[in-house]
RNA sequence: GGCGCGGUAGCAAAGCGGUUAUGCAGAGGACUGCAAAUCCUUCCAGGGCGGUUCGACUCCGCCCCGCGCCUCCA
């Protein structure tokens, strides 16, 4: 039975779908405006292991993960790139996609871009007019009237009277209350601009995901994910506008990741302290990027250090080391094999993945200890359920570290290999020594078996 | 100021009111020409002070420390 972290009753609860058998689920993606760093891939990865889980628990998941394609930091970034808005977009998703894959991010089964949902995002902005809960304001923007909800602050736990509005932000006089947030902008000169009953302008940030969840989902539907930071004011602000124009319950489950930090600090743009993923995997091989998301519980920090990914990588080369030793069973995994009871405990635990990557370990231990090719089978089962131990052993054991990698040859190796064999069988075991220790001082360790010698970067 | 999260062994990271988490690193042993890998054994925990309990890392209270949201942000 499923359990699910719900951040707006703020416990475990035991998932029931809208509809048996059927999930749908929507996750806010990305602003394209700049390279992914390392907090998305926090959110693409937890969420595709998520939304993988789901699957192989039975259920038919419907799984939208928007683009946000018009805002002002795109706007402004084109501008300064001298290139349209088109431009800009096109290339940082398609670097995203690039990012996504890499790290065994499975499609979507939807990814509609803000762009092409004006018309229902105008629809919305209509019947929450309709509905007294929107206002066109003196300085032209249509804006949303927080006070006139009467839910608000209920998912992130505030009270209107608590956010003390203007503290930090500058009070804007046009809104009627402070913490009105903006449903549609009126145009300004050289932005891009639509035709609306309220006249040209765009869309604010929050609508596009309201109007694209209920397009695509249904005005009511079971699960929705983003970033801790997306709570407050986002994912609130779309509850009032979604429930605020349909009537009705917008989402049963709220999951909220939390956040990849450096130095124990939030990794964030304007923080400037993060890294790219594209940076991360010229060091690092992806795999191990996905491992060390998935080693810790998603809802906590994940601090990201060197030492922590190569440490990652250790781990993870243990799982492979036990698969190269033992063909694992094609046949399939048990799911009633008692690892695969505990692996599914774990995750029916809040996606436990913690807990269910132990699992593994255990398993690596018995498939080490017994050469079993069932329970290797399971192995590489499970952890193909979290999209890890996909590979060849071989070849993530002999793998590059990362895109930057410079490390000797396979040709170059397998010569010194045999130069050694040769120096071995003529007992000159100096020469044979010398030869494995030039070999590890470039990142190469030799393993010597009855089948003969193979080698891993270490 | 308001709201919230967290402090676990050298590092990372989970569960759990009483029984080995797990991985990396360390120590000893087996194996090996020597290694590596693997296996076996092993060292190292639960911020502080109280309380509840036969028993608390696990529940409660207070304190200290760190972090986050309240502004664009995954």
């Amino acid at each position: 039975m499923l359990k699910i972290y719900n951040s707006i009753a703020r416990e475990k609860q035991t998932f029931t779908p809208i509809e048996a058998g059927k999930v749908k689920m929507y996750v806010c993606g990305m602003t394209v405006y700049d390279f992914c760093h390392l907090g998305h891939a926090r959110v693409l990865v937890v969420f595709d292991a998520v939304q993988r889980w789901l699957r192989a628990s039975g259920l038919d998941v419907t799984y939208v993960r928007n683009i946000t394609d018009i805002d002002d930091k795109i706007i402004r970034r084109a501008v300064e790139n001298g290139e349209t808005i088109g431009q800009l977009t096109d290339r940082f998703i398609a670097a995203m996609d690039e990012d996504a894959t890499a790290l065994g991010v499975q499609k979507p089964t939807h990814e509609p871009r803000a762009t092409d949902y004006v018309p229902q995002m105008l629809g919305l902005i209509g019947q929450l007019e309709a509905n007294g809960l929107a206002y066109k304001a003196a300085d032209g923007d249509v804006n949303f009237s927080v006070r006139k909800f009467p839910g608000y602050g209920r998912l992130s736990g505030k009270s209107l009277d608590d956010l003390r509005a203007g503290e930090r932000v500058e009070v804007d006089s046009a809104k009627q209350d402070p913490l009105d947030f903006v449903l549609w902008k009126h145009a300004k000169a050289g932005e891009p601009a639509w035709e609306s009953p309220w006249g040209a302008g765009r869309p604010g940030w929050h609508i596009e995901c309201s109007a694209m969840s209920s397009d695509l989902l249904g005005q009511h539907f079971d699960i929705h994910g983003g970033g801790q930071d997306l709570q407050f004011p986002h994912h609130e602000n779309e509850i009032a506008q979604s429930e605020g124009a349909h009537g009705c319950t917008f989402v049963n489950y709220w999951m909220h990741n939390g956040f990849v930090r450096v130095d124990d600090e939030k990794m964030s743009k304007s923080l400037g302290n993060f890294f790219t993923i594209r940076d991360v995997l010229k060091k690092y091989d992806a795999e191990v990027v996905r491992f060390f998301i998935l080693r810790a519980h998603y809802r906590s920090p994940l601090n990201y250090s060197d030492a922590h990914l190569d440490d990652a990588r250790q781990a993870l080369s243990r799982l492979y080391t036990a698969l190269k030793a033992v063909v694992p069973d094609a046949a399939g995994v048990d799911r009633e094999e008692a690892h695969a009871q505990g692996f599914q405990a774990a995750m029916d635990d809040d996606f436990n993945t913690p807990e269910a990557l132990a699992v593994l370990f255990e398993l690596a231990n018995e498939v080490n200890r017994s050469k079993d090719a069932r329970l290797a089978g399971q192995l590489k089962g499970l952890a193909g359920i979290l999209g890890l131990l996909e590979r060849d052993p071989v070849a993530f054991l002999q793998g590059a570290a990362g895109s930057d990698d410079e490390g000797l040859s396979p040709a170059v190796i397998e010569e010194r290999i045999a130069a050694r064999a040769a120096a071995k069988k003529a007992k000159d075991f100096a020469e044979a020594d010398r030869l494995r220790a030039e070999l590890l001082a470039a990142g190469i360790v030799l393993e010597d078996s009855a089948q003969g010698t193979t080698w891993r970067r270490a």
